[in-house]
Order: C-alpha cells, then structure tokens, then sequence
DNA sequence: CAAAAGTATGACGGTTTCGTGACAATCGGA
DNA sequence: TCCGATTGTCACGAAACCGTCATACTTTTG
C-alpha cells in the first residue's frame, strides 16, 4: 500500500489507522517522490491526493496508469462532481472524500481488491452450465454427460482453451485436425454437430457463436 | 444495465437519465423482480437500492453474487458508515450517495467496467465506453456488443491500435484491405458504415473523425 | 463569390460466407 | 466379417457483405 498525500498530518494518521488495519504502508509526499517509490517497488494498492505540490494527482494517476493496472482510490478533499468523474477518467478507481471513516476505506480497498484479483484467477473450464473436462475426455451439460464423438470433443476443447477468443476455421484445422490446408467446410459441419449436442437452440447458439469473416468462438 | 429501486419517481429519473447517456436499460421495483430478470437475461451491471420492500439491498447483493461477478453498484439515501461497510462486504462493488451527479455515476461505472473487464483475460483497448477486443473480435459500447462486419471492425482495430493517431487512407487500404493501390473512397464508406454503428451521432463523429486531406483517427 | 477539392451517404448488383442435408468412405468393436 | 458409428465431401439456398457509383454536402482555394 503506498500513500501519496503531502499534507503531513493526515498523510501520519492515514498510515497509521492502515497499518492498524494490518496493511504494510509506505508514503510520498509528492507526486514525483510516489511514482518513483511506486517504480522501485511497485504496491499493490494506491491511495492518492488530488491537490499535491508539482505534478498533481490527476499526473499521478495518469503516471501509475502507464505503468500498470494498480488498484488507485482518491482521498481528497474536492467534493465536485467535475473533480471526481476527471479523477476517475484519468484512471482512478475511487474517490472518497475527506475526512474518511476508515472503516469505509478499508471496506473499498476490499472490494477493491476482490475485484482486481479476480481478474488474476486461473482460466477454467466452465461456462455457466457447461462444463469441460479435457483430461477426464468429459463433457457435462447441466450435470448430465454429453456424449460427443472425438472430433467434436476436441473441437470444443480448442474453443474452451480460448475462451471467448475467436479461432478462424484454418487454426481449427490445424489444431484440431492437424491439416495445415483443406476445406474450411468441415469446420463448419463439426460445429453443426456439436451444436446439435450442446446448444438447447440448435438455430440460434449462444455458445458457440460465429464471428462471421473471422470464425468461431466460445462464449463463457 | 439492470436498475432496481421501489420509488417509481427515482427509478424513472435514473433510467431515463441513464439512457441518455446511451445505456440500455431494464428496471425492478423489487429484489425479488430484479433477480428474477437477472437470471433470466443477466445484465452487464446492476444498480440497486438498499433500502426495498421485502427481500432487502443486502439480500440482494448477496443474491446477485451468489449466481456471478457482475458489478454491483449500490445507489441509497443513506449516507451511514455502517451501511456503506455493510454493502461493501455484502459484494458491492461501489456505493453513491442520494441525490446522485449522472456524471459522477456514469464515470464511476465507467471506472468500474474498465476493472471487471481487464480480469476477462481477452486483452481489450479502450476508448471512453467503447471498448475494442481484437482476440475477442467483439467491440462494446457501455457494456452492449456492436455488431460489426469483418472489415469494419478490422477498421477500427486498425484504428484503435494507433489511437490518436491519424491513418492516411492508403495506410488503411494496405493493412486493412492489403491492396496496395485503390479506390480511396472505398474507405470513406466504410468509415460511414462504422460510424453509423458506434457513433452515438453518425453525422458529428466524436469518436472516429476526419483528418482532412490527411485521413482518419480514433479518440480515446 | 464561384470553382475545385475533399468528404459523406444512399442505393444496388454481384459475391462471399454460412448452415445444412445427403451420401459415400472409413473406422472399430463384436 | 459384419454393422453401426463416425468422418469428410459436396452442393445448394439464404443471408450477409462488399465495392462501385451517383449524388449531395462541406471546406478550401483562387
């Protein structure tokens, strides 16, 4: 957690009420003195003044946003509508205002942080009500087994690798079939057959859709 | 973009205003109604009370996240510590304060979409609320798909990799078309044919505009 | 101010792309 | 060997898309 706040007192007792909190804390004064700690040891979270001397913090926003996709909550002081949305156009997270609870502060770091970590988690293989299972050869629809024949199964498990990536026919057939030319009908045929299987609406997929032009992908 | 909140006055004003700024949008009076249209057509972000007759705010954030991770943004009268920490912990992503800016909202669901989909793992650039995803072959505007046709959308991945920057028709003839001599007014049209799509007012472009005698650029 | 250059847009015919049913070849277990 | 399941090919209709052109509009130039 890095602090930049260059009014001393609220900056000591921001660090003070986090580090309560449990968070490892370290604080700038300034803009500059944030972005370089930030560069040396990039934090996991940000907490950022608006009205600081030199670069102000909509630069320093814009500074940490350059280099990565950190977590940035504003505390400041300005309460107006125009502050807040350019803060956040430039690239904040939140916006609280002074004073802050610090209960509600660590509240939003939290959510904060469970929806940036979520964006971290593993790929899986399952899409809603569907389910994939590429070692175990299996296919669950709702629960219930599907029976997929070998092409369709691994067809469908080059989709879900990519999940919601469109894969032109010709990355199919070499993937799937391991031909590095042929007809880009066949693809066509096999997604028809698995969606035969897999779709509820055979006629209008929500699964396996077509990106016309550029070829097919798996939605999640 | 699912709204749900008992006072019929407030729940007008915020669809309506959310509206004019572009979002499609379904209403509930109830927890109960909102989750039912959630889980018949999932939206792209909810919007919800705390305080509603029956089934309450909380109930239904925990509702909501118990069947995904959509953004959850909590719009109350109630201005508590406690009920902001509550909220937060229930699984909402961000709490305003009645009356609620437009301005502020829409910034503030910007700055949260812009962090539910960077975990989507399908890389995506960016631009105000139009969001362009080149593996994805799908384009958003506020959180709805754009249905685009294969030479307009590799138009605008074109584009959207040189933002700000301006394309000279030729520049786009060859990496677009790859013809490496043409009809200019080739591209004209097709730019026409994409702003009729993700311009909010095809006649004065604000997101791709015309470079005279130079060519085209995409804003962010 | 008129002409020229540059740009926007609607309409239309030809072409491409997609989904599907039919069918023959091939495979694999009994 | 036999037979059903699976696979690849083909052909065709429907829908979507593309490029061209003509025309109208806008900005710059002379």
């Amino acid at each position: 957690m890095l602090v930049i706040e260059d009014d001393d007192r609220i900056r000591l007792s921001l660090t003070l009420a986090l580090e309560d909190e449990g968070y490892g804390v370290r604080a700038a004064a300034t803009a500059e003195d944030g972005l370089a700690a930030y560069r040396e040891d990039p934090a996991d979270t940000v907490l950022v003044d608006l009205m600081l001397p030199g670069l102000d913090g909509y630069d320093c926003i814009r500074g940490l946003r350059r280099d990565g996709d950190v977590p940035i909550v504003v505390v400041s002081a300005r309460n107006d509508t125009h502050d807040i949305v350019a803060a956040l156009e430039a690239g904040a997270d939140d916006y609280l205002i002074k004073p802050v609870a610090i209960k509600e502060l660590t509240a939003r770091l939290r959510a904060l942080r469970r929806r940036a970590r979520a964006g971290a988690s593993v790929p899986t293989l399952t899409f809603g009500d569907l389910e994939v299972r590429p070692l175990a050869g299996e296919v669950l629809l709702r629960g219930e087994p599907v029976a997929l024949t070998r092409t369709e199964f691994r067809l469908l498990c080059e989709l879900a690798e990519h999940q919601g990536q469109v894969l032109s026919r010709q990355q199919l057939l070499s993937r799937v079939w391991e031909y590095d030319f042929g007809d880009e009908r066949l693809v066509d045929v096999h997604i028809g057959r698995l969606r035969q299987k897999i779709e509820d609406e055979p006629g209008t997929p929500r699964r396996v859709v077509t990106a016309r032009g550029l070829g097919y992908k798996l939605l999640r």
